[in-house]
DNA sequence: TCAAAAGTGTTCTTAGTACACCCATGT
DNA sequence: ACATGGGTGTACTAAGAACACTTTTGA
């Protein structure tokens, strides 16, 4: 009984049981005041025609988060947007394949930068609250990384990433709404957000709204990165 | 690019990158008003003598928190004992043997009741302030799990996991105090917990104490279960 | 002039913080 | 009797929640 520890003795690994290590994306974007999520077709004949995360294999030249960004990047064009590990998933019937083992990223994407680059596969946003069924374990992951997502947004303004580089505080309070699944008094979350100094007045309004346009705010990316990020409290 | 897709395409796992999947255990304890950790001697040149977390190779009929309870039991001979996934950790050269990656659990357990099962190698509490170096990259695991038990403790009671059955409020509140490096205030500290109801009066005392005893209390599993978890808030 | 959503303050309630004295025990 | 830590309550402060009317635009 471990007698060879792979954190104490020197061992040789191919001498032990491998596994193959895959990453799957949680791509989150907001759109139509819904939450959503990029999802493609699985052609497995055990998952046919359900919604599957994005992954892929891990190479052996990428650590876990590069992996990620590559996925990110191929089917999506996107570059430089916040994602986070959220844990693995190591189940071992979880692929029909064989034994796969997944690190579950969430990603949250201005869902109008997004290029979807469809190739074999539909690929499509999901809204987040009318997904049923999905391939593998994703349903697991996917919930699992929402959760993740809404206690991050009640800890830190991540939520800006959602959203166009211009928007009104109707926007930020739908978004919150969609994420959280919640109605929020309006005149408290406005109090609240400009408590905090993350918005920046652009002097611009709405255009071409058949009512009174509202003002256009940008987020203050410098003083968020200075910032000791203090909870937002919902 | 991604023509064979893990998760569109029927492909071969042997066909692919694999890696060696482990665990490495956060094994916390609290003694002498210190939070301790449960570390090794790792023998392997690269890291000679260094303390190594306790960890293992995730077996093929494993899933990963099954591996990670084997190895707290081989280890500590414990078994129903609060654990949570931490996150993956899979930088490229982690591992002087090759591709290893690592999914980091931490647990919380009764330092007394822990047999340390002592092989080849030291095993000993390491009192969590007082550790320098580590071998591998487990000085960030550990601190990654490390933050995540101070955040943990903060929402959700699980303190009592490293008490003894009988404890006192004292006894508490120096456990809150040294995960979260804070002084508190007793009173408050005290309003906090008989406000939840999560603490159960023994109609006990401290024995043999130079000074007038303390009242204990056992922590109410069964409310807690039950009881959607509300927030502590320090 | 109407419909629609934007913008704006105050009061109330709750939770958190700060703080000092008497009590029970062993030596 | 004294040294040590146990046990207790109140006043202040800050944050969150509830709530209604006026304003601006396009149709």
């Amino acid at each position: 009984m471990h007698t060879k520890n792979i954190n104490t003795h020197r061992i040789e690994i191919r001498d032990y049981f491998m596994a193959a290590i895959s990453v799957d994306c949680v791509i989150f974007g907001f759109d139509e005041n819904e939450l959503k999520v990029l999802l493609i077709e699985s052609d497995l004949k055990e998952y046919k025609g359900q919604p599957s995360l994005l992954g892929d294999i891990v190479h052996p030249d990428e650590d876990l988060e590069t992996a990620a960004y590559r996925v990110l990047r191929e089917r999506t064009g996107l570059e430089d947007v916040f994602m986070e590990q959220v844990q693995a998933f190591g189940g071992i019937n979880r692929h029909p394949a064989g034994r796969v083992v997944t690190i579950a990223f969430y990603s949250l994407v201005n869902i109008q930068h997004a290029k979807l680059k469809t190739q074999d596969n539909e690929l499509h946003w999901h809204a987040v609250k009318d997904i049923t069924d999905m391939a593998f374990d994703h349903r697991n992951i996917l919930d699992t990384c929402y959760q993740r997502l809404q206690a991050k947004v009640i800890d830190q303004p991540v939520g800006f990433n959602l959203l166009p580089r211009k928007f009104s505080l109707r926007d930020l309070q739908n978004l919150y709404e969609a994420i959280l699944d919640v109605k929020l008094d309006r005149r408290n979350f406005r109090k609240k957000f400009f408590a905090m100094d993350y918005l920046v007045d652009l002097n611009e309004e709405e255009k071409d709204v058949r009512h009174r346009p509202a003002r256009l705010y940008k987020f203050n990316h410098d003083k968020y990165n200075l910032q000791h990020k203090k909870s937002l409290g919902f």
